[in-house]
DNA sequence: AATGAATGAGGTTTCATTCAT
DNA sequence: TATGAATGAAACCTCATTCAT
């Protein structure tokens, strides 16, 4: 029974060391680069034993981003249902979710965007293709219920929840997207900057603005 | 004479129809399924001619996308030398430069940018890697410049002008991946009210505030 | 244990298959109409399989070569060590090693003077060449510290050392490529007393004629 | 006429042209990375246009091969016929004629001696290889009735004159081999010494004894 | 349970040769 | 006569997956 147990956990530690080199590698050199002869490698697991904890390839990579939007699901679940709480501070905290989800995993938070793209879904197993489909249904569900709220509440200007909800997502998904492809000009250092300008932009576009006249000074309180 | 200048037409037609086939199969099946034979098959041309063409298979790809990227340049300069008599009009413009580019050709668009991602990058032969990077880097520059002289001008928000151009950029490019993974929740029709929503919010957040008590009431006209 | 050990045993047996196979196609086809698939069938693996192990085609070959080479240095290390001992006796010792060295595997002695031609070498891949391009040097230093012996105690005649180690070994090499292109005119039979003839008047010219009016005389017997 | 003989002669040039660029690139890079494009491009010529003037890839070597071995086989009938007036000078004259044949276009010797060895004959189409087959067996019949007078008339040793007549020949070609493959280890300077000795090495080998007392000291004058 | 070995299927690229003009 | 264009055939190599042990 101890053995039976410790059996267990031993494949949990495996099959995340081998979650961990796939995401690993996918953030180094993309997923059209990603082996089984790599992920074996960096995982110190032989090749044929991959496939003793996973089915083939994709299932790799879809289990780790699945259990990392988990982790979101649970961050946004929060959120919502402390809404009445948060009120004000309520665009300030979904981004920090987004933020959060990005900072635990950035490799995981980049595959889990990439394939649920049209065109990868649809090349995948139907089995993983419908877990993923079903994970994206739940966070987005959440997330559109939370703008919903601070439509109705006027916390949020007044527009449809569901585009806004993506709306400010976008914002957050592009930024990423764009700090991916910035060696091309900016520095590191730049980043940080362009964060904390995109938040603010974000915040003075998206907020009711319930005393104008303050407005234009107070954003940086505010968010 | 005639029959030199029908070869090169004739040459130019079937360049064009390959980087047509490979963009279509880009934007269905993805990069990692991109394979010669099916540039080949889908452009009714042999395996082997597409190398009368191209030196390789990324050469293919990168080809459109340049010669997408030059039409999207243009855009970029005119607006960048007119910039005095658009002013107010800058934003709007800028984002209806980026829909433009990316309404010519969502496929070249989408692949411009997943080229350009760091892991991507490093996996180019250096030859094509440094093409890219160079037209990379001219329009971020000339897009960096545009938002400059908005700031300067005070018809922006006062901040970085490096990164507010990032972070205008940055919101458009997350409305289109949001929108490319979205067989997983919206509609269709759906896309059309959250881009608007998107230009809104922008506005709002982007646009100096002039007449800080009509601003509210007015951001629809505006843009 | 056992297991291991005979995995490593099979692993080795079947190494040897494939640099068989190539080096067997190598005499009969020649070096460019070499092929993996033929490798393959002839060696009864997959062509897959040799990839298992070797990293590439040149490799096979280059393989068979080395262990090849490292054979006749071995005769030559035992010649130049014994040099004492051997005297007179040299130069027949010498022709001894490249009889040996060609009888043990012709076709690899071949592939091995073949590939160190300066325009294969040249095509090979730097590693590859690398490691042949110093097999080589390994075993003509040896050669020519032979004759430089011999040339020193009067034993051979007077000269450039490093010349008359070449024309030795060139007389026998111009031997073997000639044999290889005589399907042309002679018949198999008529090759042992070309050869024959070669060592005679090798000797004849190179041995120092100690005792000049005994040497025509004397020959046959010592060579 | 006049016409029709200058396009004769264009013809002729074109071809001589592409023969040309086939050896020196043979001379270069080898027989198995001699390819059409290659040398179309070395004689300006286009692709297509060199079938017009050769069957095939091996028709072009093959051209310029038995012309040169014409020019070989006319320096060895000059020596044949003469032999009588060169008597104890034949060794070296033979050596001579190889020196020149070899000297004229040394690419051409060796694609010669390449396409001789039995594997590359096997692989030729049965026209061309009658073709070099012929040709050799005419200079190497021609060379072995000059020894064979050699030996007659007692001016070589006393042996089988076509083992004897092989061996000179070997030593040639051997040397050239060796050249061949000598950026392992001597120096450019130092063939010509290699070269020398091997002349002398070879007349002391072959040449008569007539008075053996004579025989040590002589030997550079005789040959 | 674990793995070294094996391979079929498939990918990119090259090239001798043909053909339409 | 000359050639740009085209391609079938084949080469090398890779990799996800299976299998025997």
């Amino acid at each position: 029974m101890g053995a039976t147990e410790r059996r267990k956990r031993e494949r949990e530690v495996r099959r995340e060391s081998a979650i961990e080199a796939a995401m690993a590698l996918y953030d180094e050199e993309g997923y059209h680069a990603l082996t089984m002869e790599k992920i074996a490698e960096r995982s110190e697991l032989s090749r044929a034993a991959l496939y003793l904890y996973f089915k083939n390839k994709d299932e790799i990579l879809i289990s780790g981003i699945l259990s990392h939007a988990e982790y979101f699901e649970g961050l946004l679940r929060k959120l919502y249902d402390n809404r009445e709480t948060f009120r004000e501070n309520l665009l300030e905290n979904l981004w920090g979710c987004f933020e959060n989800f990005f900072a635990k995993d950035p490799a995981a938070f980049t595959a889990w965007q990439y394939l649920h793209q049209r065109e990868m879904l649809s090349n995948l197993a139907p089995q993983l293709r419908a877990l993923l489909f079903e994970a994206g249904v739940k966070v987005v569900r959440l997330q559109h219920r939370i703008v919903e709220y601070a439509v109705e509440q006027k916390i949020f200007i007044q527009c449809d929840h569901r585009a806004l909800s993506e709306v400010i997502w976008s914002t957050f998904l592009g930024i990423v997207y764009a700090e991916r492809s910035k060696n091309v000009l900016s520095h590191k250092d730049h980043m940080a900057i362009t964060r904390d300008t995109a938040r603010k932009v974000l915040a003075q576009g998206v907020l009711h603005p319930i005393d104008a006249p303050d407005q234009a000074g107070d954003n940086d309180e505010r968010l």
